[in-house]
DNA sequence: TCTACTTTTTGATAAATGTCAAAAGTTTAG
DNA sequence: CTAAACTTTTGACATTTATCAAAAAGTAGA
């Protein structure tokens, strides 16, 4: 729980009140490899922060897993449509890694929005490094080759190419498991 | 103006007070067809609320323009990085149409956070709409193919196809021109 | 209306990436 | 330790998309 406010203060520093106030409304959840999350169908009732371990989000195209994110220590994890919707995920969460995680609620986390300006603040703020995230992602994936997105991740985020299979990496990347694989050996 | 309080109202409705808190702290601006709002390297200082018309974002690759997105109408315009971090952007941001905006500064918006707690939930919510439109033109990037995208775009979003030039919606779509034409042609 | 300018289309060809199948390598559970 | 399961690599070929060049179509101002 440390490592969890320990991060937040990273984003927005929150008094001890609010502090406190959050750690009541975390909950502790360890799960195992292979363990889902979330599973397609699903309405996703929870924000989680991922203490340690790794998991992927993917979803189902005409039979094929498509993986299009990956979480690791100090991400926060959702399905974010989902979430902020509640209407049916499209996605499956699924553990990578044995993982530690802990879990708010979508009410209660509404509840902490009216009663502490400051926490509404740290997710406006939040918010705003995924989005600078995503849209880093979204360049990539539209206007660069295959070869570039593979070495920007090589550079950028090398603890992935270490805990995740190629066949995952491939799918993040948008790319066939083969041409990764032929990337990779004329590097 | 009247136009962006309605539309805030659709995310959040504000109260009176924060209402015209903001009518004060929005600044009307007109420009014409291919003025300017930003250019590469200016740091972003300004939201702003497209009232009327029509604008891009592009950035330079290679010495070629990529547009990577539209304003319309209602949309909330800014380079979202720069303004965020205040660093210099990589991005222009052109208008396609004369319009009329309304802009608000870094430093102001600042203000009314601090002031008004609705206010910033507000922005909160913009955001999660924000971000999930993005999610999905990133899936659609990397994962469907330059006819799909076509498909989708003229599905969901066709006054897009009448307003904007065939060159630049190839752009925003990440395909060269020439297939995008091969591709209407066929349909 | 005519001319210059811009945008769109078409054709030929090249490059990037995908697909299918099989071999090689690695991991894991009993 | 070993067999089964899974992951990665390699080869042959197909498909998608890009690139370059030129023609055709459309637009706007003198």
């Amino acid at each position: 729980m440390q490592n969890l406010l320990t991060h937040i203060s990273n984003y927005y520093p929150l008094s001890n009140d609010a502090q406190s106030a959050l750690h009541d409304c975390f909950e502790k959840i360890s799960l195992s490899k292979h363990e889902f999350l979330l599973t397609e169908g699903q309405v996703c009732r929870h924000l989680y922060f991922l203490e340690s371990g790794a998991l992927r989000g993917y979803y189902d195209l005409d039979g094929k897993e498509i993986t299009h994110w990956f979480g690791f220590e100090n991400d926060f994890i959702t399905s974010f449509h989902s979430f902020i919707t509640q209407q049916p995920a499209v996605e499956n969460i699924q553990l990578l890694e044995g993982s530690i995680l802990w879990k708010i609620s979508k009410e209660e986390l509404t509840k902490l929005f009216n009663q502490y300006h400051e926490i509404e603040r740290l997710v406006r703020i939040v918010y705003e490094k995924y989005y600078i995230r995503l849209e880093e992602r979204f360049v990539n994936a539209q206007f660069k080759s295959a070869k570039e997105r593979y070495e920007q991740l090589l550079s950028q985020a090398p603890h992935i190419l270490e805990r995740i299979s190629l066949g995952f990496i491939a799918s993040y990347l948008g790319i066939s498991q083969e041409t990764l694989s032929r990337i990779r050996a004329k590097l």
